[in-house]
DNA sequence: GAATTTTTGTTAACACTGTTAACAAAAGTA
DNA sequence: TACTTTTGTTAACAGTGTTAACAAAAATTC
């Protein structure tokens, strides 16, 4: 019975082209203003006919976060498979990421729930300068008393701040609450390092 | 003419009365779920009036981030002020940002963008391990390699991952489409430290 | 104090969202 | 051919942000 498989085949196809009509949209109006009306309207169906196949909308963005995961792990392991020793590694694979991150922004935005309205109204934060001025004037009296006062004191902001949110942010997503105090280690160690960067060497 | 004022100190009560009504359902439910309707709900007034003091929904919640970073640079000054040595500070800041994050959760999230229907997704991807997999072998294999290989692999991987995602998210917030190769400097900087101090000290 | 203007507030709608119940049409099975 | 299952549609529900048209209250002018 050849029928059954056919139907099934027909099913996989339908569920592709509702994926590629949704991808589509992300790509050309950023994930925030997918919705099941304009998938259906791509794809020239009524609207129900997409919970035939997706139970809902977030099954959907659930579905490009998995490929956005795969794809960040394909291109992790193919980079780490260039070099062998581990420190070059690291850095090799911190530099994909990085590209991966950019070149495939829609995917990381959705994969980190980076929900972007946050953009536009981050920019026009004059209260934010207050935050920035007092973590670079700290940053420029550690590098003044350090063995290298030439460093740039900007660019080590960037990697304190970064440190920080990054930190913080990882462990939002995985848990709500406050993480216990055994969370702080990791934020210890990584700060450590960083003053370490800036004090001596 | 006092009545001039007490208009203006009515309005500014108003206003104010909005944003009360806005953060209960902010704390309550996260900002996602804020609305309009429910907050002339709870004002016991009818829609517009709200549109009277705020010019939109965005506007409210752009107060809420200004506010955020107001609180933020407090902290951070105050605990600054603590100490004299800047390594010290910096490290003491670490902490209260830390602290301040998780403490002022609903803040945080609005002020960095973080929107959270990612945190229920990416609990449930197993893809998720894969990559996870790739990164945390290979800090293993530098630890090893190292002067101390009785390092916490998985606190370092943490503190990898974070580094990276707090640069790639920092820079996504601040601009849109992928960053000049200058700004790859900052990634090389964080790294780097990272590496050192995983392989040697 | 009455008439007029300005401010303040309301109702009702528009244009969107995600989701689902009720039903019709097509396809497969007996 | 008659029946059952699958597939698809229309129409609605319950939300969302936002705004135009209008009524009521307050302040100002005559």
């Amino acid at each position: 019975m050849g029928i059954a498989e056919r139907k099934i085949r027909q099913k996989e196809e339908f569920k592709a082209s509702i994926l590629e009509a949704a991808w589509q949209q992300v790509i050309s109006d950023g994930w925030q203003s997918l919705s099941i009306r304009k998938i259906a309207d791509a794809i020239e169906y009524s609207i129900p006919v997409i919970y035939n196949h997706f139970e809902n909308k977030e099954a959907i963005l659930l579905e490009f976060t998995k490929e956005g995961f795969q794809k960040l792990s394909e291109t992790l392991q193919e980079v780490k498979d260039q070099y062998e020793v581990p420190a070059q590694q690291l850095e090799a694979m911190a530099h994909a990421y990085w590209d991966f991150a950019f070149d495939h922004n829609e995917y990381y935005q959705l994969m980190f729930g980076l929900g972007i309205p946050a953009c536009d109204r981050v920019n026009q934060i004059i209260e934010m300068k207050t935050a920035t001025g007092i973590m670079i004037s700290t940053i420029k009296a550690a590098i003044a008393e350090s063995n290298h006062p030439e460093a740039d004191y900007f660019l080590k902001y960037h990697t304190y701040l970064s440190i920080l949110h990054g930190l913080v942010s990882i462990q939002m997503i995985q848990k709500e609450g406050k993480p216990d105090a055994s969370k702080k280690m990791i934020l210890q160690d990584a700060i450590s390092g960083f003053i370490i960067s800036i004090t001596s060497k």
